[in-house]
DNA sequence: GCTTAGCGGGCAACCGATTGCACTGGACTG
DNA sequence: CAGTCCAGTGCAATCGGTTGCCCGCTAAGC
């Protein structure tokens, strides 16, 4: 930019002063229509900005939301989950719908960012988007929360946890998927991914399956059920390791469609064909599933949805509301991977 | 944030004046280290961050890049190119790496962005991501240009164009995917893309086909073109209109990936089998390009390097030094779709 | 003992927009 | 015709850091 327009050079050719612009371009009623419009056109020609920073500085805010994004430490991009990247867009989009600039950012889980965005006045709230124990920070959250840094998490929903938190209903996904299963007359279901505390969404969805099965009286088999982090190849290792345990299963619900789609792989290795031999229900819905072969059936996380009730509860305690943990519907997505018509 | 401390606040603590506050915190040779140590201590203590806004105002830069996304009006943001979100990823990091901060806009053509982010100071350079022709926009980019904004833009090469692009090699991309196919002994290559100007890039790869066949003496026939924009069922379209048009082929260069899975899921249905019928080359090498079935062969933009020689090339212009339109290689991915072993 | 160099740090101006308060002139009231 | 009122503006302070310039004090040099 060579020389930028300040308000004072419009003042100057407007013949008024300089506060006399910043008004009536924030639209002020104390400026007459006249005026106004004249500065307007000034402003326009001049191809005048307000400054943002001076304007921050003055306001103590920023119309600026920031996006911390952390995962599990991968060596490079690849890694990045799929759902994610695609709730990404619908938070800039809706960002963008609300007025708000999103600055974003990768981190690691131990880096500083808990003493960053809103302490330096780079933004006015925080959105958290990440799997992952939350144990693992929980600390750095309560320092957000007695920081009074108004930020909102993407993720497992839990009583007592500090912040709020948007999350999908897991449990209810994972009951959804084994009925599902169950009404295309399967009964033994398999389920692959860490079901332990790592991935508290995995778990819920674990729990909501067995408590499907278990009301149509199946118990679930332990044994059916292998370890497996979100990446494709975690799933194909899973899906061979099941197949190796000898124990006979009709169908699998994997806790993600990475996961499915690596399994898929292994299955038709060992010359197994989905969803004949095994039908396959995954979770999230990204975009590589629709395309996948079979078509995946899938439970959904809406990540429009998510996005939009993400910003808004955030500007919401901006504004000094109070604004709620809260638990989004998920749906199952029926392709062919299951069995059905 | 209750109260926000400032550099006042540490100057009294420490009982020093404020500039020499900001010093201490900027590494200022000036101030002894016995001072800066305490000074040191109590912002940290204090939990106590640069006011960004306010060092930018004074500063005039904003150590901020905007990525502006553009794309051609989509409903929704399933539509979002997965080759430019995984692109994000490496921007994203590498902008984390040279200590600048990223905003993010994701924005229809007919916005205004041109004369807003570096004009209103909130970025000091921009990014400019998008398909498409950019004779459409070419009069934004001149103004950019005229305005010295800096910026860089992610695309199609050319001779003559404002500002400066980087861009893989799409011609030697196409050279690639062509020679490959032939060497596996195909000869009636189909192309799957749309070949006119609307996007350059994929003309580009077209025409890098058509020189590899050249190369062996095969013309290739314009018959076995077919136009689709960058999506899955505009994929599967072209291959059902491709099939229908009854010339043979035992091969097909999609434009991109997602018109490649698109592609497959046509040819299944007809009874074709990939490889052994007809042999596939993709475009991007997208996350779902690997899990694919079979996995598809592809050329790769190397998204990580894009990233990376973008963001440095937009740095290289705000420090006033020159940045020069560059073309990144792409790279032959091998899989399984093109009966390659 | 007096001068001088230089280290360490304070003063004040400045970045550009925002806003409470004071002021002016014309219309209106009595 | 004097007193009020109010619409329309201007004045000046403010947000929090940054930096050019100047000053005081100490220690070395003659």
């Amino acid at each position: 930019m060579a020389v930028k327009a300040t308000s004072f050079d419009i003042a100057q050719l407007a013949g008024v002063s300089q506060p006399t612009v910043s008004r009536a371009l924030r639209g002020s009623p104390t400026v007459s229509e006249h005026t106004r419009l004249r500065i307007e056109a000034i402003a326009k020609q001049l191809n005048y900005k307000v400054d943002k920073n001076a304007s921050s500085l003055r306001l103590q805010h920023t119309r600026t939301l920031a996006l911390l994004f952390f995962e599990d430490p991968t060596p490079d991009e690849t890694g990045i989950n799929p759902f994610f990247l695609a709730m990404l867009g619908s938070l800039t989009r809706t960002c963008a719908q609300r007025g708000y600039d999103l600055l974003i950012s990768f981190q690691q889980l131990s880096s500083d960012w808990h003493v960053d965005y809103e302490d330096s006045r780079k933004a006015d709230g925080i959105i958290l988007l990440g799997y992952g124990d939350y144990e693992l920070y929980r600390e750095k959250l309560e320092k957000l929360v007695e920081q009074e840094t108004h930020f909102v998490r993407w993720g497992f929903a839990q009583e007592g946890q500090p912040g709020t938190t948007i999350g999908c209903d897991n449990f209810r996904g994972g009951m959804d998927a084994a009925r599902h299963l169950m009404q295309h007359g399967r009964t033994r279901i398999a389920f692959l991914g860490d079901a332990s505390s790592h991935y508290p969404e995995f778990q819920d969805r674990y729990r909501g399956s067995c408590e499907a099965q278990g009301g149509e009286g199946i118990v679930a088999d332990p044994a059916l059920q292998v370890d497996a982090l979100n990446a494709q190849d975690a799933g194909y290792d899973a899906a061979q390791q099941l197949i190796a345990r000898g124990k006979p299963f009709d169908a699998i619900f994997a806790a993600s469609d990475t996961i499915a789609i690596g399994a898929m792989t292994a299955l038709r290795e060992h010359g197994l064909t989905v969803p004949d031999d095994v039908a396959i229900v995954g979770f999230d819905d990204i975009p590589a599933a629709g395309m996948a072969h079979p078509p995946l059936t899938t439970i959904q996380q809406d990540y429009k949805q998510a996005g939009e009730v993400l910003v808004d509860s955030l500007l919401k305690q901006i504004r000094n509301e109070a604004a709620d943990t809260a638990v989004l519907p998920a749906r199952l997505i029926i392709r062919q991977s299951c069995g059905a018509h």
